[in-house]
Order: structure tokens, then C-alpha cells, then sequence
DNA sequence: TGAGCTTTGTGTCATTTTAACACTATCCAA
DNA sequence: TTGGATAGTGTTAAAATGACACAAAGCTCA
């Protein structure tokens, strides 16, 4: 039988997980990265999931977050803003997830609540590799979804709202886009997560007047059509606009 | 020695608490709902803290804040909002806090993450009354702060901002204010919670042009000067604005 | 009783921001 | 060379913003 250990140094604490929401952009949609917990015997549920695991008692929440991280699908130095708490007495305990909880933890029946991150990475830079108990890590489609594990489904919808609030009050796009990009992939990013079409000339309007753009005087090359000139953040500009941030960025 | 329960049921999870963090306007300023902790007698720390206490494993972290909330001070059927978690593994390890601890936790060493919440009433209505570990409970202004336990004045701080937002996308000042009131009131209010001037005749408009307010032809008395109009929510514009929000009130 | 104190309540104007809208330029491929 | 695809660009009307000052109304107290 399971026992609880006692909880100090360095010990799993039973209780609390995180939980990892990686949006990645492929300059086409939004993309985000699930891990694959491979077949279920019994009941069947849904095979996809968060990245997530147990906190260690001796880590705060960042820092277990970024390490679940790395532990589950390789991913390294990404910079992780928690979403909230979530903590349903049975959000872990629909029939599917307890079979799969059994094989991975110590105390599978433990009330555990989790705390959810969001980050937004260049889908291209970070090639998930699956490690531990996740069988597979990959980024999917973020439109045509199926149902994830646990609540995660509700933690995902949590993480996209926080996102748009975020593209408020936020220059979003440093950590999205490749070096050098075009004004195009900028809006199409944009429009992906509000989820809304903006005009584009109006938006080009008002995403240079926040003056973090430098236009590189170069322009794409074997396009089959008139080649966009490329753009690149003003990195300082940027942080300061990342750090002051601006009261509405209305869309 | 202290020993772990088995997590199932009603049973107290030492690695999980609540803190709230109660907003009141008296008519001038804000102010904050407190716990006494009473005398702490070696290391003499902070006496005030954040009504906040350990949940059970069978209700969720929403029902666990008001619960806590209403034990500690008697408060009841208050909407709580959830600020994030918060869980740097010495959270609660400064000397007069374990002190502390000892007296009222079954293990006062254990690790604990706690979820904080937020909300906003009307101080009037609401007069608090100290029970369980509290030994008083009372209302604190919000400026001419000292510092409070463990980590409760970060806490406070994240409650701060998550107000400020909150205000910019959705209406507030029902729950703050009594059924009629001035316009000075609620611009004294917004003030409160920017922590900053607004033009008094720009606010008035841009206040009146959403549509929530009805001017009751009703003015106030014995006042020692020109008296006002009042004023009432209107509360099914009011709830929609509530619902849908809005992308900026900008101030 | 009227003079003084205090707070209410109100409008304008110049500037900025917004939303809506369509056509030409450039490159590649066939 | 033509057709297909995307890039790039400006105007206008309407709305929102921010700055700003003075008369009206009630109370108090000398």
C-alpha cells in the first residue's frame, strides 16, 4: 500500500503537480504540445495530455514547472507564466486517468491540485523529444480538437484566454517568430490568437507605431509571389515595452 | 510526532491552503479584511495575516476559500476570484511564523502551496467577527501598510494588480458601494483602485456612457454643501457588462 | 441673515484613435 | 506572356481622449 512520505527535502510532494500549456506557431496556426500517454488498457480514454508531473518539495512552482518540462519532452529555458490554480476534488479521477495514474505514481489516489503555466515558443527552435513516461511529445493543431486527459481541456481554455488577455497589455511574438519574419506572419500569429480576422492594413498601422520593429532591408527570397520584406524586433525597445506594457492594444 | 492522514474524504490536506484577500470601501478608501494572530511570543513577527487556513480533500479550492473565509470571520456568501498560487518552498518558514504554526497546524513543518483569492464588498455590510485560530478579525486601510505574515503582503500586492485589470475589462463597484450612491463615491473608488487622479468631468462621462448607472431623482440630505444626485446600479446592464466585459476602460 | 465654506455639476475644443475600404506592384510558374 | 498569389499602401468619417474653469446649492457660523 501507499504510504505518505514525509514531506521535506527532496521528496515527490503527493499533492500538488504543474501542468505545461506550450503554444507553438509554425508562422501557419497555433500548435500546441501534448504528450502521448500511450495505450490504456481498459477504459479508453483520451491518450493526449499536458505535460505535467509532481511537484519536489524543495522546488517552488516555476521552478517544477520548468523542470516537468524538460523531464517530459526536452524542452529547455522557456520562460513559464502561471495561469491559476485548479482544483476539482475528481479532476483526476475519471476512469481512464486513475488506471494510468496507477502505473506512474505512489499514491495514484491522492487528491492532487495542479498549477497551470503558459508559454509561447518558435515551434521550429524546439524539437519535443518524450522522455519519462510520456511515450510520445509533439506539438498538434491547436483548431480541430479532441479531448485531453484529466481537466486539461480547461486548463487549455484557461491558458488561451490568458493569452489574448495578454496580447492587450503585451507585445507577444519575440518568442513566436523566427529571427527575421514578414509583417504577414506577424498578423497571421496575431489573428490566430484572438481568433479573429483584423484588417490589415490597420494593423500594420498600429503594430508600427509601437516602434519595435526594425525592417531589415531585405526581403524573402524563392516565394512565387512579390517577395514581403522581412522585419525584426528591436529586441531593447521590445523589453521595454514588455516590462512598461501598454493599457490596451485594441483590437 | 505528527503523522500524515490518508488524503481521501474530510480529511485537512497539509500541503494545500487558501488565503483571501477581502477588499471593503468605507466611502473614502480602500480597505483590507485582516486576521490577529494574537501575541507571538519568542521572535516577534507581523501579528496581522490574510484570513487563510488548509482545505480538505473533498471540496474544491473555490468552496475551500469561502469556507475558510466565513470560519475565520464570520463573512459569508462573498464571490471570491482566484489571484494564482503561490509556493516558494519557505513560504512560511520565517521563525514566527513556524511559531505559530505549532500552535494550530497537525504539521506545522509540512510544505504548503495555497491559492489566493480576491474579492470586493461593501465594508457596511459586512462587519467581521474572529473565530477558530483568529483572535480578531477587522478591517485595515489599504495605504499605511506594515508588513503582514508569512508571505501575505505579496499576496497582496498580486491581489492589488489582479484589481487594476479587472477593472479595465469589467465593471466593479456593486459590491463596493451601498444600493445608492454619489458619483464622487464611485469616482472616489476607481481612484482608490488605480491608486491614482482621473479628471472628475471625463470620468463622469465616460462612466455615464455604459449605461449601468440610473440617476434616482432622489438627492442626498444634510450634507454640508451642495448635495448630490444618487445614483443605482443598474443590475441587468450591469451583469451583462459583467459577462461580456469589455477590451478597455482606459484610464 | 448673509458671508464663507464645501462639494456638485457641467461643455468645449484640439488631438488622437478607430474602423472601413480597394487597387497596384512584384515575383514565380506554367 | 499571362495568370496566380501575396505584399504594400492612404483617406475619410466617426468616436474617444485629455485638458481645462466656473456657477449652483446647501450648510454653518458669526
Amino acid at each position: 500500500m501507499h504510504q505518505n512520505l514525509k514531506k521535506i527535502g527532496a521528496e515527490l510532494n503527493p499533492n500538488v503537480s504543474v501542468d505545461c500549456v506550450i503554444f507553438g506557431f509554425d508562422l501557419e496556426k497555433l500548435n500546441i504540445l501534448l504528450i502521448d500517454r500511450g495505450e490504456i488498457s481498459a477504459a479508453s480514454g483520451p491518450r493526449l495530455a499536458l505535460p505535467g508531473n509532481l511537484i519536489y518539495n524543495n522546488e517552488n512552482l516555476d521552478q517544477a514547472a520548468s523542470r516537468v518540462l524538460t523531464e517530459l519532452t526536452g524542452l529547455q529555458d522557456i520562460y513559464l507564466e502561471q495561469v491559476g490554480a485548479f482544483g476539482d476534488p475528481d479532476r483526476i479521477h475519471k476512469e481512464s486517468d486513475r488506471e494510468w495514474l496507477k502505473s506512474i505514481r505512489a499514491e495514484p489516489e491522492a487528491r492532487v491540485i495542479t498549477v497551470a503555466y503558459v508559454s509561447l515558443v518558435q515551434m521550429s527552435g524546439y524539437v519535443p523529444q518524450a522522455s519519462s513516461f510520456a511515450k510520445n511529445a509533439d506539438w498538434f493543431p491547436l483548431d480541430a480538437f479532441t479531448e485531453l486527459a484529466f481537466d486539461h481541456s480547461e486548463i487549455l481554455d484557461a491558458a488561451k484566454n490568458k493569452l489574448k488577455q495578454q496580447l492587450k497589455i503585451q507585445p507577444i511574438g519575440f518568442n513566436l517568430l523566427p529571427e527575421k519574419f514578414t509583417l504577414s506572419q506577424l498578423h497571421r500569429l496575431y489573428e490566430s490568437i484572438l481568433d479573429k480576422p483584423l484588417d490589415k492594413r490597420n494593423f500594420r498601422r498600429k503594430i508600427q507605431k509601437l516602434n519595435i520593429l526594425s525592417n531589415l532591408k531585405e526581403k524573402q527570397r524563392g516565394v512565387p509571389h512579390k517577395p514581403s520584406s522581412l522585419y525584426q524586433f528591436n529586441e531593447e525597445k521590445y523589453q521595454e515595452l514588455t516590462q512598461t506594457g501598454f493599457d490596451n492594444f485594441g483590437f
